[in-house]
RNA sequence: GGUCCCAUCGUCUAGAGGCCUAGGACGUAGCCCUCUCAAGGCUAAAACACGGGUUCGAAUCCCGUUGGGACCGCCA
């Protein structure tokens, strides 16, 4: 029988959790959920000085945002030390690792100097054979890599890769300030946590021959290894700031929703024959890390803007009612504590879901329903509000106060019959009257906005437009 | 500079040697629908980076070239 799947998703709250990580993050976490395996989060935080509080809630609050939910977790390195120093004590006790007395200063030096000489920036092993301590210096733990042979790393997704080992750095494990590094830690949580995959960004594969090292020098056996392509900016280099929003957070505030988001990430190197929607039972049920591709993948915001759209025709009004809310208040359309009627929302946001790619979209043309604050677009005002329009606008005016069944149906009758009196097009009646209520020109047909808008304020808003053409 | 990874429409991708006249999706353009705008439907333009092999046959396998990317820290 095959071992239970045990995977992590392991940021570094140096920053929001941005576009590459949710991915990765995503990818361990269906991988997980379809083989019933484990999926953990573990915060890797042994950079004191970069790392913050703040950091790791937004990363949390981004997870929870994509329904990424983990089962351990969230572990800290920064509460493990104990751990880490045993482990390296054991590697220094079996002359598997040893003190460097170089200081930062002096490495730094030498590797600029190779790198102007054109060689490669490698430590020289000048502390690795020495028997005394240097007086006056703080060391560092470095570890003996091996100086020859290959290692092989046999990716899920990149297939076999040979690395020389005379390429290998002896990489320090332990600082001076006596704090462990990453590729120590991250080979000592995941035989720890018992990882079995470790999925993550192929910037990484070029660690992975030293981590490999590392597993063998503590006896331990090695997990598989998984390297996702990276997502890159319409540059064609790595995503970051300079692209614009890149964090998750940012995403969820413009008002994309959570599954379109994850809908689309998930499609940036993974694919399922040609579906492009699917569901989140779907993506469990089909995810493989065969079917991820091989080559970096550029981000592509309009198919994102399209996946959302698609997402909120597909969203019931009442789901969409409670999704809009923060964004009502947030554009000033309406204020802390004001309660809408949920049934008449609902009926608003039934013509407005397939006119709305995102959540602030909605929420700016729920203005014209709600508020009575519209502001009328003043090229559309130029445009249909004028004398032409004049007794268009009164006679609808006049011919809807004589409604009492203020609904669709009734209304259309209404101007069907003033666009035979008038002997013209309806357009040439709706237009103004669609400026005169919402101040747009587009917008749900006219006459179940009227409807929605009411009697009431239809008839208000049809005076006041009356009144500024006179 | 060294090491490693990658290469199908502008973008995301399907493609496991013959199903390929290379499919789908976003975007773009046109048409239909139509009170506007969408949504929806139909149509179009648009790609196997290049060069050598292997093979009866190559987008698919091999080699090279070119191009892109990542990494080479007492960052992760």
């Amino acid at each position: 029988m095959a071992e239970k799947v045990r995977v992590r998703f392991a940021p570094s709250p140096t920053g929001l959790l941005h576009l590459g990580g949710a991915r990765t993050a995503l990818f361990n976490w269906l991988y997980a959920r379809h083989n019933k395996g484990t999926f953990i989060l573990r915060i890797e935080d042994t950079d004191r000085t970069r790392s913050t509080e703040e950091y790791i809630d937004a990363i949390i609050e981004g997870m929870r945002w994509l329904g990424l939910d983990w089962d351990e977790g969230p572990y800290r390195q920064t509460d493990r030390f104990s751990i880490y120093k045993s482990y390296a004590d054991k590697l220094l006790r079996e002359g598997k690792a040893y003190y460097c007395y170089c200081s930062p200063e002096e490495l730094e030096k030498r590797r600029q100097e190779a790198l102007a000489q054109g060689r490669p920036p490698k430590y020289d092993g000048r502390c690795r054979n020495l028997k005394e301590p240097v007086p006056g210096r703080v060391a560092a733990v470095r570890f003996k890599m091996p100086q020859e042979g290959e290692t092989v790393v046999d990716d899920l997704i990149k297939g076999k890769v040979v690395f020389d080992n005379a390429q290998l750095d002896d990489l320090i494990i332990i600082r001076s300030d006596r704090t462990p590094t990453y590729n120590f830690v991250v080979v000592v949580d995941d035989v720890d946590m018992e990882i079995t995959h470790v999925i993550r960004g192929d910037d990484h594969l070029n660690n992975t021959p030293k981590q490999i090292h590392i597993y063998r020098a503590l006896g331990y056996r090695i997990p598989a290894f998984a390297h996702l392509p990276m997502i890159l900016g319409p540059d064609k280099t790595r995503l970051s700031k300079r692209h614009g929003a890149t964090s998750v957070t940012s995403y969820k505030e413009m008002g994309y929703l959570s599954d379109a988001f994850v809908n689309y990430i998930v499609r940036l190197g993974w694919a399922h024959g040609d579906q492009e929607i699917f569901t989140r039972d779907e993506l469990i049920e089909y995810f493989s890390l065969e079917d991820v591709g091989k080559s970096a993948a550029i981000f592509n915001p309009e198919k994102l803007l399209w996946l959302n759209s698609q997402y909120i025709i597909n969203s019931t009004a009442e789901r969409l009612g409670e999704l809009v809310m923060p964004f009502l208040l947030k554009q000033g359309i309406i204020k802390e504590g004001q309660i809408l009627d949920r049934e008449w929302l609902s009926k608003g946001i039934k013509t407005l879901k397939e006119r709305s790619r995102a959540l602030v979209e909605l929420a700016n043309s729920l203005r014209y329903y709600i508020s009575e604050d519209i502001g009328i677009d003043p090229k559309a005002k130029e445009k249909f509000l004028n004398k032409k329009s004049l007794p268009y606008l009164i006679d609808v005016k006049e011919a809807l106060k004589r409604l009492d069944n203020f609904v669709a149906q009734e209304i259309e009758k209404a101007f069907m019959t003033l666009v035979e009196k008038h002997n013209t097009k309806l357009g040439n009646i709706a237009q103004p009257v669609r400026v005169a209520i919402t101040g747009k020109t587009e917008t749900p047909g006219i006459f179940e906005v009227l409807e929605i808008v009411g009697k009431e304020k239809v008839i208000k808003r049809l005076e006041k437009a009356i009144k500024t053409i006179g």
